[in-house]
Order: structure tokens, then C-alpha cells, then sequence
DNA sequence: CTCAACTTTGGGGTAGGTAT
DNA sequence: ATACCTACCCCAAAGTTGAG
């Protein structure tokens, strides 16, 4: 059973010390949020045995669920000990609530969720830890395979993953939820993309000059790229770019409502004491307080001040502090603007990650884009690092390093260029991950009969056996199928995607494009998709009986087996054939 | 628009009183 | 002795002023 003292200890620690500097004599005050409190009785100098605790009277609405739980005793009858001094008197009279014994701090956390008030303290830690274990992913991954194996569709689970993994979570499977995270994130330059191309280079990427003429005068200026942007916004904020917009952002909103309204904002100071402002467009808004006779508007609140007062929590040398955090108040109430302090508490730890998706890695020039940051990248190299390192801008002459919560994550294609090929530089700095076609995604899939999930496995199959796994051909090309499933559409995707992909593979051997089809294993002719351009009667018409040159066979795509079920059931199925 | 120096206000904490 | 009340003091917040 725990005596009055060490409930107070308890609640110290559950809620925090925040606004329980002020006890009366007979008792330790706890606020829970702003309207509601509990009291543990008080002694002076002396420690209270029985039924220490004093919940407000409401809980006897509770009754059942507060009777449930173990460790926790009372004989519901309202305690003349301690009055609820923030209650309003009722007919004259203090309002009392009720006395309960607690066993031990487990006890005296359910009865805090149970009033609703959720200790959150912990749902925050048991947050954290998930985060720190998720928090696994490299900081530069790249994801290979075949075309067509969900790669960049990935980076954007990955990255959403990465910076805001309880959406992922929640949403999981939500495609259009997710999609719409990403650009949200996206647009609050959360997550950089770019695509790297042949011509890509370090001036995009890094910085270069610009031209800029002035009235014909020319001038240059130098610009951030993509990467180096990234990494400023990423080690600069740390949190507070996001803490900044989210406070911006709230008192343009409540510029905007004070226009709408096209009247004085009502707000109130921590004492309750009411006053209202007006906007006129500067940096300031002009207070009124209710109990003042004056009408011209001598105070004021300056925007920077509160925004001073929410970033560092400090009163020092910000004036007519009450109106400024009456302000705050009101942003924080109406706005949702969430507390500054908490967000330092929760992200000192866990910086806030941001993320740069580099789409077709390989397709750029590894050395030319990234110039001398590609060692930056490196996760030991990062600012704050064991070895970090640092670099001067051949433009700015600026110091540059990469923070420590910027992830990359790269997409490539091996059919473009085989893992072997890839450069040595990106293969050390960065964690491979394979994505392979995951025919078994198709599975159910059913087009008049033929089975594209083991048609799929079949073509793989066969590529794996000609030429080597990298060039498989992704699940993704069959996706449409689970939303329109005709042969007419099986035939577009083969005919625009699938038959291309494999002449390119095999550099338009047509033979062996049919081979994968299993072209080869079918017996009648009408079902082959690649035919010969000739047949033995016009090779005959055309260059006579003597005419018999082994290998130069002219193929082409036979149109006609596309919309024919057969041919696609055999692919996989020799008895079709 | 900012600041410092001021007065006024009112709520918390306390001691000590009162009722039980 | 305990439970509760309350007058009063103190101090931070609210409000005021004038100068820069």
C-alpha cells in the first residue's frame, strides 16, 4: 500500500512536474490537462496512510471499470479531507471527491488511463522502442533487380518507413493512403527524388552557377542542387524546420481566420484573463485587453516574440509576455500547434529522418555527379560521425558535409547494367537489396484459362536457363491484370512490353525469344508468337531450289497469337501445343 | 516597433483558527 | 486530534507609461 508521499512520487513520475508547484496545505495538486486535476492528501510534515489519493468526483461514473482494477480500493464514499478547490462550490459548498487506497504505481497507471488521460508518457516510450528497432534500415540502400519488380514503388514504402513508420503501419497496404503520405512529404521536402540520366551531373546534383540577367546585365549566382539542398534542409532542421512550418503555419492560419472574420480574435492569457487582437499585416498584433478602459492599441505582440517564446519556452527579454503567450495558447488550442519542447525531447534522440529516392542510379555517372561528396556519404563519414568528414564547395566554398539523418535509398536495374558492372564506389557505400519478380503476387490471376502467375515463373525460368537472373522480367507488367482482366489487355502488355524487353534482351536473336516462350515445344505453328518471315514455299519462290543458306532466317512477331489463349497456355503447358 | 520600469491585480501558500 | 476554513502575505501576471 502506498502512503501519500509516495502516490505523489508515483504521479510526479506518470505525469510530470509541469504544473504542480502549487499545493494547499492539505494536499499535493496533479494536473492532468487543463480542466482536470487529482489531489493526494497532505500533511504538513507528516505522511497520510489511508487512502491517500483523491479523485474528482466524476469517476463514480467509472465505477465498474475503476472496481476491475487490481490494487486499487475504495469505499466510494466522498472524502471530506480534501476538497476540490478548482471545482466551483456547489450550492456554497466545496465539492469532494473520492479516497482510494493503491498498491503500487501499476495500479495508479490504470487508474490514470482509465480517466482518460492516458499517460502517454508511456505510449511515447513504447513508441520510441518500436521506432529504434525499425529503425534497422540502412542509411544507403539500394534496391536492384529486373525491370518491372516494384522497385521504385518500394522506395516509396521505404521511405515512408523511414521518416513516419505508424502510417506505414496503420495504412499498410492502402495504396492510395500511402501515395498520398509520400507527396505530402514530398512537398514538405521531407523526401527528395530525382532520376539520374546520362547527362546528369554534378551541377544538378550538388551545385553549379547560374545566369542571371539583370536588365542586361549578366550575373551568377550559385545554386544549390538537388542533393546538397536536401542535406542542408535535413542537418539544419534537425527538428525544427518541421516545428517552424507546423509554427508558421498556424499563425497564417490565424491571419487568414482573423481576415475572415473580419473582427477582433477573442484569446485568452494563462490566467484566463480574455483580450483580443487584430492583425493589420505587420509584425505584430495589436492586443486589447477586456479589463483595460484604453481603446488604442498600445500593446502589442510580435510575431518573432512568440515565436521566440514557443522555440525556446523562455520568457527573457520578450515584452508583454502574458499577450505573446496568450497568443501561443491560442495557436497551440486552435491550430494544433503541438509543443515545441516535446518535439526536441522526442527527436534529439531520433533526428528526423529525411529521405533523397535516387531513381535509375546506375543510369548516371557516379563519379561525375557525386564528384569528392561520395565518400561523404559513407554512414561513418556522416557530421557527427566517428570519422566525419567535411568538404569544401568548389562553388560556394562552403564546408559541406552529409547529416547523419539523411537516408538514400537508389533504385537499379540490373537488366541495364549487371551488379559486376556497377561501380566499385556505390557497391561499397551502399547496402544491396535484391528485388526479384514475385510471380506468386500474380498468383489467382486467370485470363480466359491461362495462369499468369506460372506463365510468369515459366518465362523467368527459361531467361534464368538462356541468359542469367538479371534479366527476368518483373511481376509488375502484369499487375494491370488484376484490374482488367481481358486477353485483349494480356496481348498490349505482351506486345508493348514483354516482346520488346526480350528482343532487346537477346539483342534480336528471335530464336531464342521464342525459345523462352516456349515457342519451340509447340506444335502447331498458328500459336508460336515469333514465326518465320518466310515460309519454305516463298524461300523456294523467291530464290530458287538451290537457294539453302543455314541461319539467315528472317523472324517476325506473330500478331495473330496474341489474342489466342492457347498460345499462352503454351508457354507453360506442352499439351496445348 | 521595442524596451524597461513601473503599478495593480489576484491566486497560491501558509499559519493559525474553528468545528467536529 | 483531525478535518476543514480563511485571512493575509507574497509574487507573478496583467496592465500602464514614456522614452528611444
Amino acid at each position: 500500500m502506498l502512503n501519500s508521499e509516495q502516490v505523489h512520487k508515483v504521479l510526479l513520475k506518470l505525469i510530470g512536474t509541469a504544473h504542480n508547484h502549487n499545493h494547499p496545505s492539505y494536499a499535493y495538486e496533479h494536473c492532468l490537462d487543463q480542466n482536470s486535476y487529482i489531489y493526494v492528501k497532505r500533511k504538513l510534515g507528516k505522511v497520510v496512510e489511508k487512502q491517500p489519493l483523491v479523485l474528482h468526483p466524476g469517476v463514480v461514473n467509472l465505477k465498474g471499470e475503476v472496481d476491475a482494477i487490481e490494487g486499487v480500493e475504495t469505499d466510494w464514499q466522498t472524502t471530506k479531507n480534501t476538497s476540490f478547490r478548482r471545482l466551483p462550490k456547489f450550492e456554497g459548498k466545496s465539492q469532494y471527491g473520492y479516497a482510494f487506497n493503491v498498491e503500487n504505481e501499476h495500479a495508479v497507471q490504470q487508474l490514470l488511463s482509465l480517466i482518460g488521460l492516458a499517460n502517454q508518457s508511456n505510449e511515447d516510450i513504447a513508441k520510441q522502442i518500436t521506432k529504434a528497432g525499425d529503425q534497422v534500415t540502412a542509411l544507403n540502400q539500394i534496391l536492384y533487380g529486373p525491370p518491372g519488380t516494384g522497385k521504385t514503388y518500394n522506395t516509396i514504402n521505404q521511405a515512408i518507413a523511414i521518416i513516419d513508420p505508424d502510417y506505414l503501419a496503420q495504412y499498410e497496404g492502402n495504396r492510395t493512403k500511402i501515395k498520398s503520405r509520400f507527396d505530402e512529404l514530398v512537398a514538405k521536402n521531407r523526401i527528395g527524388f530525382v532520376t539520374f540520366h546520362q547527362s546528369f551531373s554534378y551541377e544538378d546534383f550538388v551545385e553549379g552557377l547560374k545566369a542571371n540577367s539583370d536588365d542586361g546585365v549578366l550575373s551568377y549566382s550559385v545554386e544549390a542542387g538537388v542533393f546538397k539542398a536536401i542535406c542542408e534542409r535535413a542537418s539544419s532542421s534537425h527538428s525544427q524546420v518541421v516545428s517552424v512550418d507546423a509554427f508558421e503555419d498556424a499563425v497564417l492560419q490565424l491571419q487568414e481566420k482573423y481576415e475572415e472574420a473580419d473582427d477582433r480574435i477573442e484569446m485568452e492569457t494563462v490566467r484566463g484573463k480574455k483580450f483580443e487582437i487584430e492583425y493589420s499585416g505587420g509584425a505584430t498584433f495589436k492586443i486589447f485587453p477586456h479589463s483595460t478602459e484604453s481603446t488604442d492599441p498600445k500593446y502589442v505582440a510580435s510575431i518573432a516574440n512568440v515565436r521566440k517564446l514557443y522555440l525556446t519556452g523562455s520568457k527573457q527579454g520578450i515584452y508583454n509576455t502574458s499577450y505573446v503567450e496568450g497568443c501561443l495558447l491560442y495557436l497551440k488550442k486552435h491550430f494544433g500547434l503541438k509543443e515545441y519542447i516535446a518535439e526536441i525531447a522526442n527527436h534529439e534522440s531520433t533526428q528526423q529522418p529525411f529521405v533523397l529516392i535516387i531513381d535509375e542510379i546506375n543510369r548516371g555517372n557516379i563519379s561525375n555527379i557525386f564528384g569528392e561528396l561520395i565518400t561523404l556519404i559513407e554512414p561513418s563519414k556522416r557530421a557527427g560521425g566517428a570519422e566525419a568528414l567535411s568538404v569544401k564547395l568548389p562553388y560556394s566554398k562552403e564546408l559541406f558535409s552529409v547529416p547523419s539523418n539523411l537516408h538514400i535509398i537508389g533504385t537499379m536495374n540490373t537488366a541495364d547494367k549487371s551488379l559486376a558492372q556497377v561501380d566499385i564506389a556505390l557497391r561499397r557505400r551502399f547496402e544491396f537489396v535484391e528485388m526479384m519478380p514475385k510471380h506468386e503476387l500474380m498468383s489467382g490471376v486467370d485470363v480466359e484459362g491461362i495462369d499468369i502467375a506460372r506463365l510468369l515463373e515459366t518465362i523467368n525460368k527459361r531467361i534464368e536457363l538462356l541468359y542469367d537472373r538479371e534479366h527476368t522480367i518483373g511481376h509488375s507488367f502484369f499487375l494491370p491484370l488484376k484490374e482488367e482482366c481481358t486477353i485483349e489487355r494480356l496481348a498490349r502488355i505482351f506486345e508493348l512490353e514483354i516482346l520488346p524487353l526480350l528482343e532487346e534482351y537477346f539483342f534480336e536473336d528471335w530464336e531464342r525469344v521464342g525459345q523462352v516462350l516456349g515457342d519451340h515445344l509447340k506444335s502447331d505453328i498458328s500459336l508460336k508468337f515469333i514465326e518465320e518471315k518466310f515460309t519454305d514455299a516463298s524461300v523456294l519462290q523467291l530464290m530458287g531450289n538451290d537457294w539453302s543458306q543455314e541461319g539467315i532466317r528472317p523472324y517476325q512477331r506473330n500478331n495473330a497469337a496474341l489474342l489466342n489463349p492457347k498460345a499462352y497456355k503454351g508457354i507453360y503447358d506442352s499439351q496445348q501445343g
